[in-house]
DNA sequence: GCCAACGTTGGC
DNA sequence: GCCAACGTTGGC
C-alpha cells in the first residue's frame, strides 16, 4: 500500500465535484515525474486531495480504483491517466500553512516542490495529516 | 496581479 | 550537451 498526495484547482475540479461523481479519471497530467507517480499507483493505495490555487488546504482521502492506463485526452505524447473515487472528507481541512508549520511534515513535497501535482507521500505524513484533519482512518 | 521556481524548448 | 529564453504553475 503506497500513499500519494493529488492537487487540483477546486474551480475545475473539486473533492465535492469528486464525492457528488463518485469517481473520475485523473487525466490531463503532462509532467514526467507526475505521470511517472501515476503509473507507480496501485488499486486502493490512498490519496490526499489537496486544492491549489483557492483554498490551499487538503480537504478530503480519495483511493485508486484503476491503475494507469492510456491518457485519452493526450492527443500525443506517452501520458497516463488513473481512476479515483472519494474515500471521505477531512472533518476539518488542513491547510498548506499548517502543513509548512508541522515539524514532522518538512519532507513532504508539497513543501519542497510546490509544483509537483502527484507525489509519494510516506505513511507517517499521511498519518499525521489524516489526523490533523481529525479523521479516523 | 505579481513573481519565484521549475520544466521545456531550441539555438549554438 | 549546454544554457538562455520562454511558458506554466502556484503561493502570496
Amino acid at each position: 500500500m503506497q500513499y500519494w498526495l493529488v492537487k487540483s484547482e477546486p474551480d475545475v475540479y473539486s473533492f465535492e465535484q469528486l464525492a457528488t461523481d463518485g469517481k473520475t479519471r485523473w487525466d490531463g497530467v503532462r509532467n514526467y515525474q507526475a505521470r511517472n507517480n501515476l503509473r507507480a499507483m496501485k488499486t486502493g493505495d490512498l490519496c490526499l486531495y489537496y486544492h491549489s490555487n483557492i483554498g490551499l488546504e487538503v480537504v478530503g482521502i480519495a483511493k485508486v480504483v484503476k491503475e494507469h492506463y492510456p491518457d485519452p485526452t493526450a492527443e500525443k505524447g506517452d501520458w497516463s491517466a488513473v481512476d479515483l473515487a472519494p474515500v471521505k472528507p477531512l472533518a476539518q481541512p488542513v491547510t498548506l500553512s499548517e502543513i509548512k508549520k508541522h515539524p514532522a511534515l518538512q519532507q513532504l513535497l508539497l513543501v519542497r516542490n510546490a509544483r509537483l501535482s502527484v507525489m509519494p507521500v510516506s505513511f507517517d505524513e499521511f498519518s499525521v495529516i489524516v489526523q490533523m484533519g481529525e479523521t479516523q482512518l
